[in-house]
DNA sequence: TAGGCCATCTGGTCCT
DNA sequence: AGGACCAGATGGCCTA
């Protein structure tokens, strides 16, 4: 009973018809647009029906290709965000992460991994010994860095500061030699992972 | 069935 | 002038 207009209901394909009341907001009724329609009402009283609806056309016209580039604009942002969750550790069974949780669980993950490569500069600094490299166990299923184009490198803004939407994040670990929270990511999942930002 | 997530449309604003 | 970006609105789909 519902769908009266498919999932697809782009207007500009189902709505090629030129009509001259401009089927806008029968559907849409998105923003209702008090000055719209007096000004309608105002072109249509100087009967140059003609010239007028070629402005429509124009107009119109414009819209749909404004609404195509969104449309595009809106893919490749959704492309990026895939690009992000494919270097960010995955789990075959794990449903898709959303947008949202894909940044966030992006920024603890960055966030994670720098703290690790400030704790093993710091150890060996202690140890005189050259820097420990990251054992792939505690990255588990982590992304060979600089695989895809990343700098990996801690280049000296190691900020152990946690943002503020970290703070309650499991990411903190308690003692410095406690890496535990990287590999709690398999173990507890992506959405425990990837807390609120609040 | 309610709520969350998402895609799309749309008008406004800023930039080139 | 035209394109990019943004935020609000709307409706569809899915899941608990």
């Amino acid at each position: 009973m519902d769908s009266v207009f498919s999932d697809t209901d782009t207007s500009c394909d189902l709505f090629p018809h030129t009509d001259d009341e401009d089927s806008r907001g029968s559907v849409r009724g998105a923003s209702p647009q008090p000055d719209q329609q007096p000004l309608q009402q105002k072109k249509r009283r100087r009967g140059r029906g003609r010239s007028d609806s070629t402005a429509q056309v124009v107009k119109k016209n414009r819209r749909l290709k404004a609404n195509d580039r969104e449309r595009n604009r809106m893919h490749n942002l959704n492309d990026a965000l895939d690009a992000l969750r494919g270097v960010l550790p995955a789990f075959p069974d794990e449903t898709k992460l959303t947008k949202i949780e894909t940044l966030r669980f992006a920024h603890n993950y960055i966030w994670a991994l720098s703290e690790t490569i400030r704790i093993a500069d710091l150890q060996a600094g202690k140890t005189g010994d050259p820097p420990l490299l990251l054992s792939p166990s505690l990255l588990v299923e982590a992304p060979s860095p600089g695989s895809d184009g990343c700098s990996w490198s801690s280049s000296g803004s190691s900020s152990s500061s946690s943002p503020a939407y970290c703070a309650s994040s499991p990411g903190s670990p308690s003692a410095p030699e406690d890496y535990s929270f990287l590999q709690q990511v398999p173990v507890f999942g992506f959405r425990s992972f990837a807390p609120g930002i609040y």
